[in-house]
DNA sequence: CTATCTACCTACTGTGTCAATAGGTTTTAT
DNA sequence: ATAAAACCTATTGACACAGTAGGTAGATAG
């Protein structure tokens, strides 16, 4: 299951990307527009300024922005650094002892497509493709 | 992530399948071929009992086998019986209350999406195609 | 230069799940 | 009767999730 911390931050970056003027989007406006409450929405914003998805400001005027053009994110890298490790079982996970059972399990080769199709799935899904409405800035 | 329960149940499911000989199995020969707590395997056991995968039966020479043709059987509906819900998100969820972002947001149809991707890996997979070797019966 | 707005940081908490463990009761074949 | 097996209830320790609370530091507008 996908916590609120990948949902959340997903959605951050819709919001960042919809709302790109010129200048930062503070954090209180996101937290209102997305109805997320904003204290939890630090926590999750500063994993992602750490993980180098956004470039926070500090000070009056500060706030967040992309520091990438929109296109140029997957879904897969949000939620990999949000989520860690994306295995589908403990056995996969990069941080597990070798199983020793390994080079007799029956299931792993299943896991192991399981998690290439996962994979495969959020690494092709850009930023871009959850975005319908580019906001109202043509009209 | 996968827990133990269903990734034990699949294991125990293809066991039996491979063990299948005219009587019942004790867990107990079951937990120490696959190296799993028996006291843990109960639990998970009894689940699969009253979700209809086995059947158990009690008293000396007892134990549990399949009650289907292992072809019969599809890892979908093993690993929804021990996972609970498949939705990887809440909002999927069927005892979530319906959320009220729903006709606005923006990531569900890439949930929505993803779902029935991993729905339809699991529910194409038969207990038989994780089963290589067939036993040795024929030897 | 000061007030204000912002990000940034540490700590804490309640709830729930996971992965077992422990000990006992009932059922059944021999 | 006895042994072997399923079946049942309860408990535990560790950990993650989803927040909440309060404070510090930095930048800008006036």
């Amino acid at each position: 299951m996908i916590s609120t911390r990948g949902r959340y931050a997903i959605r951050v970056m819709i919001d960042l990307a919809e709302h790109a003027g010129s200048s930062c989007i503070p954090l209180k406006d996101i937290a209102a527009r997305q109805g997320i409450s904003k204290k939890y929405l630090e926590i999750i914003v500063r994993d992602m300024v750490a993980g180098g998805l956004l470039i926070g400001a500090s000070g009056k005027g500060g706030g967040y922005r992309l520091c990438r053009q929109p296109q140029d994110y997957t879904i897969g890298e949000i939620l990999e650094l949000m989520e860690g490790s994306m295995s589908s079982v403990a056995c996969l996970s990069e941080s597990a002892p070798e199983c020793p059972r390994k080079s007799v399990c029956q299931t792993l080769p299943m896991w192991e497509e399981y998690d290439t199709m996962v994979h495969d799935f959020f690494y092709s899904k850009r930023l871009t493709d959850l975005i319908h409405a580019p906001a109202s800035d043509t009209n």
